[in-house]
Formats: structure tokens, sequence, C-alpha cells
DNA sequence: TCAATATACGAGCGTTTGCTCACATTGTCA
DNA sequence: TGACAATGTGAGCAAACGCTCGTATATTGA
């Protein structure tokens, strides 16, 4: 759901939402093309097929265009997570698990052009910023979730440090499944999930260690 | 040194040199604090404690003042690979390496301030685009020449994609390092290693599986 | 010392930006 | 149907942008 808090107006008629959600999609477009500051409302108008005026009738500046843009991608990821998550017909172990939320998250990333433009973009405007964070605060909690399944007694604040990593390692690598022909994907996402698999398993060998030391002094 | 291909004129007079030091010093500086595309010509000579008139005697465009300042970077950057790799009294354990290499790498990030905000950023200008690649070509090749050293019988084809994620991962990793406290950021510094050679062992496994199935059939 | 060259300066030009506003059109409901 | 609210429109404003150009100053070599 479209949250309305940052608008203007909220629509009263059916044309009224239809108008916000193409502005939105043509948003989307445009933030993939040219990146987040340098797309012009007026271009965001024009490849929604609507009037300068009509966008402003809704979204007050520019930055309310990104805050509820994001707002979409964050519901929307948010259903991701859940649905890798909460298959709670058994243990997931790390391997599924990890598995289907780098094909997810991929997928993700196509299917929606202009998350990475905002997700990656380098400081913009203080609200910019922070709706940036927002982004990466569903991640990185998601994150924790996930490697607290895996390495259960893990104390919080290192928990909270190897998820950083983790979804700092995905943001990372992201870019590299955009553009390129399919079969350079799929390698991609293999390494991907090697990679944070890796990462995992070394976080439990260290995490034992560390017991072990414990119960030794 | 800076190259003046990307000058208006070569500077004929020392302080004519200074200025442009100056001016490339200021640019990285606001670069860092607003982002590439957010920093304004005037912005920069305000910073450089110049006029705008004089930046534009010796830069024609933007663009020629953030090719000159990754021209820079490029330079520092191969001199603290060459520094890293050259060390050829014997042979480098990768865990030696890459150690070296991610403390190098975090604090070339910590003492030169412009540099991730150039090297993150979103495509722009079709000439910031290939001067950001000059950025991550040098990454990716010195990664793929560390790569041959630790695995040497890899597949051409494989080597450049396991080091193009490396040098991804080290890209998402990087700006952990940035604004936190030291402590943090030794601790950054241990999970970019601890990712970095997990990665490469099982790059390893990976390869010698291959070799034996080779041999198998 | 003095002309020639190199550098320094900043008001301001042309353009683009985010955004407003006066007015036109469409929808809703008595 | 009429009247009021909701939505649609685009010319154009103020501000900010990259950048020029006429002019002032510093440096050089003879």
């Amino acid at each position: 759901m479209t949250r309305h808090s940052t608008l203007r107006r909220a629509p009263q008629q059916k044309r009224g939402q239809q108008r916000i959600d193409r502005i939105l999609d043509a948003a989307a477009q445009v933030f993939a093309e040219v990146g987040y500051e340098a797309a012009t409302t007026n271009a965001i108008a024009a490849q929604a097929q609507t009037s300068i005026g009509s966008l402003y009738q809704f979204f007050p500046n520019k930055d309310a265009i990104v805050t509820a843009l994001v707002s979409r991608y964050v519901d929307q990821l948010r259903t991701l997570y859940d649905s890798v998550l909460d298959d709670q017909s058994e243990e997931l172990s790390p391997e599924i698990a990890i598995g289907r939320l780098v094909d997810g998250l991929i997928n993700f990333h196509l299917t929606h052009a202009g998350f990475m433009a905002i997700f990656a973009s380098s400081p913009v405007s203080e609200q910019a910023k922070t709706t940036a964070q927002e982004l990466a605060y569903e991640n990185h909690a998601r994150g924790e979730q996930l490697l607290g399944m895996f390495v259960p007694d893990l104390p919080d604040k290192k928990r909270h440090l190897y998820a950083l990593i983790s979804s700092h390692i995905v943001k990372g690598l992201m870019p590299l499944s955009d553009i390129q022909d399919e079969h350079f994907r799929a390698a991609v996402a293999t390494e991907m999930k090697v990679v944070l698999l890796a990462y995992i398993e070394s976080i439990r060998q260290r995490s034992t260690e560390d017991t072990a030391n414990d119960h030794q002094e």
C-alpha cells in the first residue's frame, strides 16, 4: 500500500490514485535511466504522460516522489523477505534460505528498475538520505533475523555487525546483475550465494571458537 | 603526476600549477561533502579560495575537473597496489596480502575524502562514467593479478569473474569504514579480510574439484 | 624599465531547474 | 440539470546552474 503521508493531498477519486501510481512508475523509470539527481520533475511528468501541474497537485516536491516510491519498495521488499523467511514448514538450512533470498533480491532488482538508482545513490537531500536508509534498514534488519536463525548464540553486537557486512556485500554485488546477459547474471547469483554462505560459515566457526575460549578461562 | 590532457591550458608558471592543485583538492572536498552531482563549480572555486574565472582558465568544464581528480587517484592507487604486490621478497600468503591490501585501501579511502563520492556515484555524464570505470578497472585488474598468484591454474574467464566479485565486495563494504569511530572501523577491516579470504578459499576448493572432475572424465 | 605573456577576477549571460497559479475540464450528488 | 468539488493543464517565475568575457594584476625576459 502506498502511504499518503508525503502527499500534498490524498486522492478522492479513482483517477487521482491512478495518476499517482502512473507518476511513481514514471519516476522509477526515469531514475533508472538517468539517476536520481539528474531526474527532473518535468521528465517524470512527461514519462507519466501527464502535466507538470498534475504532478504537483499531489506531490509537494521532488523528494516526496522519491519518498513515496521508496515506501512502495519497502512494502514489496517486506513481502519478499516474508515469503523467504516465513516458510516455517521446517528449519531452513542456510543454503536454501540464502539461495532463495539471493534469487529473490536479484529478481526484485531486475523487475524494479529504479530501485538501485535510489538505493545506491550518494547522499542527496536530508530527506532522500533518510529515505535511502529506510531501504538499508529493511535489508539489515532481515539479515539480522536470518543470521539469528543460523547462528543462534551470537551476541547482539556481533550479529548486528555481521548483518551489516552481509547487507553491504549484497548491495555491492547487486549492480553486477544489471545490464549484463542472462548467463552472466546466473553466475553472479551463484557467486553471491557462495560469498554469503562462506561468510556465514566463518561466523559459525569463530562463534564456536569464542565459546570454547570462554569455557577455558 | 597530474595529466594535463584534460586541461584547457597547461600552466606555465608555478602559481598556475599550485592553483590547479588547490582546485583539485577543493573539488575532492566538495565532492565528499555533497556528492558529485550536487557539487557546483562555484562551490569548488570558493573552497579553493579562488575565483570562478580562474577555475575555468584551466578546466574547460566540470567533467574535466573530475577527470583530472580521478587521474590523481588512479596514480596513487597504482602506487598503493604496487607497494602491496611488488614485495617479492618471498611468496605472499593470501592472509598477508589481503591484510595489507584491505588496510591500505581503507586508509586510502580515509585520506582521500572525495574518492568514494566519485567511485560510488551513479552514472552521470558519459565522460564521468568512463572516468569512474577507470577506477573500477584499476581495482579489478589488480584483483585479477592477486588472484592469479593465489590460485594459479584458474581459467581466464573464471579469474575475471572472481576478481569482479571481489572488487565489488570491497566497493560495497568500503563506505562502512567511513564516518564511524576507529573501533568500528577496525572491526569492519577484520570482516572485510575474513570475507575475502573465505571467498578465496571457496574458489580454491571449487578449482580443485573442477580439475578432479576433469581427470575423472 | 617596459612590453608581452600568464594568471586572476567576478558581474552577468543563457539555460535549466523546481515549482506556482490562473484557468479549463471532469466527476459527484442533490 | 446545476453547482460545487476534484482533478488536469502548461505558460512562465524565481533561483541556481555552468560558463564567458572584458578587464585588472602578476611574472617574465630583454
